[in-house]
DNA sequence: TCTGGGGTCCTAGGACCC
DNA sequence: TCTGGGGTCCTAGGACCC
């Protein structure tokens, strides 16, 4: 058996962690730019504010109804992930990390203890609230997507955890889901659904495989059909233990991408602006252990315009060795930049992409490229760099390709509570 | 004036290779 | 009458997730 164990209205919840004053009333957090509402109490979703909003928008009814407002703080939502993340692993060995606010927990040892599985559910959301704060619901079933399922039904129980241990359990789950509700059924899906005659998973699950492989994009649909029957089809890929902190992480991406507090067309702001971005991956990356061997650069035109054509235009590099030196990838995405951007174009975003991940140290040494000597030094540079920007604040030391600035093209983010748990340089001199 | 970012998987055409 | 098959890489896009 799986849990899904889903952080209620996570942002949200994490700022009242820190602010209890914020408990019981409206508050919702913005996305990136301050651009539209990520996040809702469920107050402010009594209010009828909506997923997405844009904020621009929604403001008059937010000052209308006194609703809290906050830019997103991904420190601080991050590092009280991380304390999930970390009650969540004594429950068992097996944590799969699905996002930010979600894990899957494998409950393999429960299968002949079915009645105790309820009971150990409470118990997870108990802890959780308990050492962290966090509210949670819990959702059990034998596959993801069952899982899902009851995390999503969980939410309207008084104890907000729901088993679905027997076949007549996960039927009357089916049967109380809408089939556009199902994980892994989107817009496009759940219309064409509806117009086929299904309404609910039910619905879905009772079809024949071959219709199923028809009308939900082949092999994608049959894995989630399959699921649904109770027969997992979508891989369990638990985190490293505390134990084993080195083992790489088996993500295939990591990408830094933002849009502009306005739109740029000169090819030095622009370049700045991508170096910062590779910057920003590249930690990420050293983070996780992990070195690339492909690097996207793209920008963006203004998404929203209605005018045809495409709004993002890429350029590829193969490396000649994986790398997670900022240098190395620095030069490479400005190279491609430079042939990538047309004069007088006005850009909204930029980013950038690393992949060809491999675990950082493994990686193949070029014939022409760098000496072992070399490499050594720029690993010693580069962990001296994320040293004094963990401790003294990011971009405390940086790359003069980055630029002195970043007004020029920095995104709005007026509403941002302090780093509580990370920023506490910061933090000292806010107090002080 | 103002509409996010980071992921996953899959498909398809063109260019190129053997 | 009859004109292969198996690959890679690049770019772009679709669909989905949180």
């Amino acid at each position: 058996m799986i849990a899904l164990v889903d952080c209620n209205n996570f942002y949200v919840s994490c700022e009242r962690v820190f602010q209890p004053r914020l408990e019981g009333v409206p508050v919702v957090v913005l996305s990136n730019n301050d651009g539209c509402l990520i996040s809702r109490s469920d107050e402010a979703k009594a209010l009828g504010f909506q997923m997405g909003e844009p904020y621009h928008l929604a403001r008059p009814r937010l000052r209308e109804h006194n609703v809290r407002v906050f830019s997103s703080n991904y420190p601080l939502y991050g590092d009280l992930s991380r304390r999930v993340i970390r009650v969540l692993s004594e429950f068992t060995p097996e944590v799969d990390v699905y996002s930010i606010d979600e894990s899957f927990l494998n409950l393999a040892g429960f299968r002949y203890h079915q009645p105790d599985l309820a009971a150990y559910a409470a118990r997870i959301r108990k802890t959780v609230l308990e050492h962290v704060g966090i509210p949670t619901c819990v959702g059990v079933a034998p596959t993801k997507t069952l899982a899902k399922m009851a995390n999503r039904l969980a939410k309207k129980q008084h104890e907000r955890v729901l088993t679905l241990g027997t076949s007549e359990q996960q039927q009357a789950a089916l049967q109380a889901t809408a089939v556009a509700d199902v994980w892994g059924i989107g817009r496009r899906y759940g219309h064409k659904l509806q117009e086929l005659g299904l309404t609910t998973a039910a619905d879905l699950a009772a079809m024949p495989e071959g219709w199923v492989r028809r009308h939900l994009g082949g092999v994608v649909g049959v894995r989630l059909w399959q699921e649904l029957h109770g027969r997992p089809c979508l891989d369990f890929d638990p985190e490293a233990l505390e134990d084993e902190p080195d083992r790489p992480s088996r993500r295939h991406s990591v990408a830094h991408t933002r849009s502009f507090g306005r739109p740029q067309s000169a090819p030095t702001v622009l370049s700045e602006a991508v170096a910062s971005f590779v910057a920003r991956a590249a930690e990420k990356l050293r983070r996780h252990g992990l070195a690339a061997h492909v690097l996207t650069v793209l920008v963006g035109t203004d998404r929203h315009a209605p005018t045809a054509g495409p709004k993002t235009y890429t350029a590829v590099t193969t490396l000649p060795t994986a790398t997670d030196d900022t240098g190395t990838l620095t030069r490479a995405a400005l190279h491609r930049l430079r042939q990538l951007l047309r004069p007088g174009t006005a850009y909204h975003r930029a980013g950038v992409v690393l992949s060809g991940l491999e675990p950082a140290g493994q990686a193949q040494l070029g014939l022409f490229t760098q000496t072992p000597e070399q490499l050594l030094r720029n690993q010693q540079l580069m962990s001296r760099l994320d040293a004094l920007n963990g401790r003294f604040g990011k971009d405390a030391v940086r790359y003069a390709a980055a630029g002195l600035s970043n007004e020029q093209w920095a995104g709005r983010r007026q509403l941002c509570s302090p780093g509580y748990t990370t920023d506490w340089y910061n933090l000292w001199n806010i107090r002080a």
